[in-house]
DNA sequence: CCCCAGTCCTGCGGGC
DNA sequence: TGCCCGCAGGACTGGG
């Protein structure tokens, strides 16, 4: 479930290892099936160490360390995917080591509990094609609301399934939609095309105050999530969360309809009938 | 192009 | 108590 502001907590956190040199990299042997490494873990490791670590970024859901010669190392968290400087939850689901010189952690861990996720090496033109604005939309925190309109305008889709599109927009997943959408007072059954001006200016104050909202309190760590920054800790926007996973409740908003859960794409939406309009 | 269903994976909780 | 099934969903694939 790592999202933009559970990605973007991690990349904060492993902006620590900026300037460290890359000594090691070790696929981890574990108790489970073996998650993606590309290239093999010969060539990683021909490519990667000797490098040092120039920059930490972010690509939609993705952390990228960027090294000193243009090269980047993707870790792609998917599901339930941690970036760590500090023990993982268990060792049994490591997968992946980085060992450092030259800074305080002398080691970078990728833990992944159900394996979904990924750690990639490429070279600048390789990132340019996975990842590069030809296939990732902007990013949904720096977005404007021109470029978020006009992207997004003539998609005929229900805008929550629209914005979960890494292709349209680039950093939300399903948990924020709903929130963003709940702030931004729009159904989320209601196709793209079909919004209004004010509503498209109120979907973009909603997705810059939801996501840095939730990135203050560092992501979300579900009840039976797995979620945690790089230190090991766990986030504390789940008890701000409005809507999702609370179907049943009282909308926060209005106090007066319980928040109501549909399946869309097969994906659980929440939203109330209340606040977010019953016209779609 | 657009959209949906199926797939990968593990752990958990409901139902019997 | 134990077992099975369904569910969680990010990104990708194949098909209509």
């Amino acid at each position: 479930m790592p999202e933009l502001p559970e990605v973007e907590t991690m990349r904060r956190g492993v902006l620590a290892i900026v300037g460290g040199r890359i000594t090691a990299v070790e696929r981890v042997p574990c108790a489970v099936r073996p998650i993606a490494v590309r290239p093999r873990v010969d060539a990683f490791r021909r490519r990667a160490v000797g490098r040092i670590v120039a920059a930490v970024e972010r690509l939609g859901k993705r952390v990228v360390l960027r090294l000193d010669n243009a090269d980047a190392i993707v870790f792609e968290p998917r599901m339930t995917g941690l970036v760590l400087l500090a023990d993982p939850p268990d060792r049994e689901h490591l997968r992946f080591r980085l060992r450092l010189r030259g800074v305080r952690n002398r080691e970078l861990l990728y833990w992944d509990q159900r394996g979904l996720g990924s750690v990639r090496m490429f070279r600048p033109a390789e990132l340019d094609a996975a990842l590069g604005s030809g296939t990732l939309g902007p990013d949904a925190l720096n977005v404007t609301a021109a470029q978020l309109r006009d992207r997004l305008r003539t998609v005929r889709r229900p805008v929550k399934v629209a914005l979960l599109d890494q292709h349209l927009l680039a950093g939300v997943g399903n948990l924020y939609a709903s929130e963003i959408l709940h702030v931004a007072r729009i159904h989320p059954t209601q196709r793209c095309h079909r919004l209004t001006e004010a509503a498209w200016r109120r979907l973009h104050t909603a997705l810059r105050s939801v996501l840095e909202e939730a990135i203050r309190y560092e992501g979300s760590t579900l009840a039976d999530g797995t979620y945690r920054n790089v230190l090991n800790d766990p986030g504390g926007y789940q008890n701000h969360h409005r809507v999702y996973d609370r179907a049943g409740e009282l909308c926060p908003t209005c106090r007066r309809v319980p928040i109501q859960r549909i399946v869309q794409a097969q994906r659980s939406t929440f939203f109330c009938p209340q606040c977010q309009g019953r016209t779609r």
